[in-house]
DNA sequence: CCTACCGATCGGTAGG
DNA sequence: CCTACCGATCGGTAGG
């Protein structure tokens, strides 16, 4: 692995674990193994390193998630989707905790990259749930953004803080791990609240 | 208002702005119109008013919550609880977003809280839904305490993040605000994926 | 990629 | 509640 790549890794796990603030640009040094001014001839600011690891989240998301979603698209298997929105949150913590970190530490920029990444993609599941519920296979009372937005969100925030709630939700031998349990009361919380009664049993 | 009082509202509201890191004595000093060491003559520390921010918050909380979740205990009324609850976060985004930061920036002693001051409450509310669920109340496939933990998660984490999200969840006219659209779907979100059909429906 | 070094700001203290 | 001041650390630069 190159040193630019290393150097992103530590700063991607340590933005995600303290914070931007809460790291100095000295300790992503240390962890890489060279001295601060060599990390910021690789990067020429702290704030252009942040830049690049936000930058390279946004290309995992853009490689990962138009197929996903495309694929609900035209299937109309929702479910699947948030399934799949999901298990992309859960199978990299630090990736949850870094966006919730950016939303809350830098509101403006995040609704610029909304705006840009993920607005048409809402949309486009807003439009499909629109249809859906024309056709009776959706509850009538569901709000399709706001729905979506709420999904994600729990998603994002549950995983991000997963770790945190086993004191509240431990590992039951019946029900599995605090991580199974957390994924799975998720689905069964997104799915039950959408579809009409006699689709969503299966 | 006092001194140590108004210390305490805008540390609160940088806290929840900025976070700890991101918010130096001074800020705070500078916002309540004093120096910086006669702040720290009424907190020793910065550690120590962030403690007195968060003490004051679960302070409220304390106040507010036992005679919201006794009435749901002896009413059977979930719903009404999660509604409450979602309501004692949207009346106020800043303690939404702190307790947020505070699980990310310092997970070990919000474990810690979380074991004081939430797992009793979530335990008494799990043992309800268990017994709801042996009446055939609520689905079957509920996992009591997974299902309260991402309805708190969804109320806070949602609320925390909502003004941001205005570019994906717009002000509609037929719908209402942004805030509006949240509430209403997180509070429809929670109560149709917890009982069961014939009960749901009201 | 390093050594050496910079001004600015950090949390905090002495003393009144 | 203030002025004056402290050592440590911050992000960043010069020069090799």
């Amino acid at each position: 692995m190159g040193v630019r790549a290393e150097i992103l890794t530590h700063a991607t796990r340590l933005f995600a674990e303290q914070g931007y603030d809460g790291t100095s640009v000295q300790e992503i040094a240390d962890a890489v193994g060279i001295r601060k001014p060599s990390l910021l001839y690789h990067f020429k600011s702290k704030d252009e390193l942040r830049e690049n690891v936000i930058a390279e989240m946004l290309a995992h998301w853009n490689a990962v998630l138009p197929g996903l979603l495309l694929k609900a698209s035209t299937e109309e298997r929702f479910d699947a989707t948030m399934e799949a929105l999901t298990e992309f949150f859960i199978e990299d913590p630090d990736r949850a905790r870094l966006f919730l970190r950016e939303t809350l530490d830098r509101p403006e920029r995040m609704r610029a990259m909304l705006a840009d990444f993920v607005t048409p993609w809402v949309d486009l599941l807003s439009a499909q749930l629109e249809r859906a519920k024309e056709q009776c296979l959706v509850q009538q009372d569901v709000d399709p953004q706001a729905y979506v937005v709420e999904v994600i969100t729990m998603a994002v925030a549950g995983t991000a803080v997963i770790d945190t709630m086993n004191v509240i939700l431990p590992d039951d031998p019946a029900r599995g791990g605090t991580r199974t349990r957390h994924a799975r009361e998720l689905i069964r919380v997104a799915r039950s609240s959408l579809y009409t009664n006699d689709e969503g049993e299966k």
